[in-house]
DNA sequence: GATGAATGAGGTTTCATTCAT
DNA sequence: AATGAATGAAACCTCATTCAT
């Protein structure tokens, strides 16, 4: 965690330091970032850095949280708030949605993800409790799903909820590389969905009903 | 490519170079890789390195060539040649069979393609083919399953050979990614392919049939 | 162009890099020369030689400038900026005399210059205007002197130019290479001088005068 | 000295290694030429060069003798021979000719004469006596010159020899550059030449002659 | 004697982090 | 707390020379 000095830094300045690590982590692999330039497109100077941050990595961890929390802020809360109420394709097509949304505009953002999804060293010591996050929420919404009827009761919840993690990030992916795929906004997600739905739905409930 | 003084190498000793490459690589983005330690664990020096090659990215390259190799060599290579005698979800299960076997296998392997696979700069100077000789492919695939009355012709053969591909770095995820699911072997195979099944599958043929 | 925290350094450490790389470039040309031992003669880190030069070329460009810098104030200013008052071999003889003294007191400086005049590749890159700017001044004063019917009208200036400046080099190899030759300060001078004045004064003048 | 081996091989295999290190060293100073790059040029293993020279400087010094050699060729050998029975100006215009001559055919020796000429640490350990060669030649011409009364007997003979020897690598300067003057073949000795003939000679004994 | 791979010292440069003001 | 220079440990790569066949 960065320290007090950070956090009592005017937010303008604050925010050009955020944004500067933004810059160059989603330009450089971890190891290849260098504080200095951060430093520089900040407008700090480098022994500032260490005023504000225990070190390279803390500053990382920080950022990684805040793509969590900015990546949180994409989906509709009112639905996460009262997911009792809407069917399993619904909360995953929001899901989904809000990662693209996400993705398109904050790119950045999911490269760093990306960058990081894939240093499995550093992943599991900075990621962890992100990615048990994320599967943990399918996790929760296929058993609510299997509960509810909709979902095809022969399914491996866990095996699904990482299927569909994993789609997420193959999600970002389509966007962020680089545009050969040539979608409208939403078609990409829905042409998804409609093929994990027909993959995973209750048929003997969709016949019986 | 390496020079020939490489391949004029005696094989036990061109072995340890190879599996020290792939050690560091594994473990070690690109540029995190470090020579020194390749030509450490390898057992020679670093002098010699660079008589075998031109610089580090020559090495890299090489070794990616390897694991494509090495890839191919998993895959049921009869089906393959008799491609048109076999029907799509058959030859999508020997695949990603086939990439299964090479994950469970080989992880560190596995373990570099991805790495590669998320830094698109790198990709596009080292890995470019692969990456379209897998898209490419599915494509083909899936355009014989729609010609053949097996695919829903509605769907975008473009976007599912992507989600496909998509999809075989994900299996390999799910192997790479310290074994917390604990599935018989090809059993998660299957599970993701009646998944894929049921989502593209022709289902009007199916009922006219 | 060395940085800013080269030019803010104190005078004395500054002087001793100077110095230092003056006696590592006097002994070596440019490309044998160490920035290691740059670094160790003046007593600071390598580290700190990159925060004060942008590379080996940097400092060495920068050397030159002060080379042509402390060579123009060896010359007799007053005499240069009222050119037009001084006949050509008051001129003459006041330029030579200045390389004298400066080759006599700086062997090094000369050492180095006389290195890079012979390697033309870097000549060209590092050099180019200095050159230049030593046969331009000496073309001015012989048409000047031709001009002013002192000198014989049939030389050819642009030639005669480039024969001088070749002197100037030769007068400081003279003196530079450890004083075989046994000559009053001025003495060796005014011997060059008056073979040159025999050879290109302008004698139907004298005669006719 | 080169060793046996080298002197034992057959004159084509001998001569492709002698161009080959005229051409590295031409290219490059002592430092910085490669015997790689000699040995690849000439068509032989590296291997072999350490069987034939005891090392780089030993090529090196063996060149530069070569040179010479050559150099001397240059020279009309049969007024060498009967030096009593020809004037001054004709035995200093001759050497200049040869000079010119030697430069406009072999100018990768004249670069890595003037290479040398300019590293003293080198030239004193490699090149000595060929300089005092040089000097003493012209020394004993000048020497002649007064004794026969062709020359000024007031000049310093030591000091115009070394004059005389400096105006030979401005000669080849002169060729070497990249021909910015633009001379018919011999008149730029011939300018030269009038201007020392002027310089230096006995005109007491001309107008009493 | 010929060959060409093996060796490792040494060169330049980068950069995270510490230090002194 | 702010600053920015100081530091030195690596990193990559080159190449003269030696060694083993």
């Amino acid at each position: 965690m960065p320290k007090d000095t950070f956090f009592n830094l005017p937010d303008e300045k604050r925010q050009r330091v955020i944004e500067a690590a933004i810059d160059e982590f989603a330009k450089r692999s971890f190891h290849d970032a260098r504080v200095t330039a951060i430093a520089e497109k900040a407008g700090i100077p480098v022994g500032s850095f260490y005023q504000y941050f225990e070190d390279k990595k803390d500053l990382f961890k920080y950022i990684i949280k805040l793509i969590a929390d900015e990546k949180i802020a994409y989906i509709n809360q009112d639905m996460i708030a009262n997911m009792q109420r809407y069917g399993f394709f619904q909360l995953l097509r929001e899901t989904y949605a809000s990662g693209f949304r996400f993705a398109k505009e904050r790119p950045q953002l999911v490269a760093i993800g990306l960058s990081l999804w894939n240093d499995k060293a550093l992943s599991h010591e900075v990621y962890g409790d992100y990615i048990e996050t994320s599967v943990g929420f399918f996790q929760r919404i296929i058993a609510k799903g299997i509960a509810d009827g909709e979902l095809d009761p022969s399914i491996d919840p866990a095996f699904v909820a990482r299927l569909l993690t994993a789609l997420t990030y193959a999600l970002a992916d389509f966007i962020y590389d680089d545009g050969k795929l040539d979608l409208d906004d939403m078609e990409i997600v829905d042409k998804m969905l409609r093929i994990i739905e027909n993959g995973i739905k209750n048929r003997t409930a969709a016949i019986g009903g």
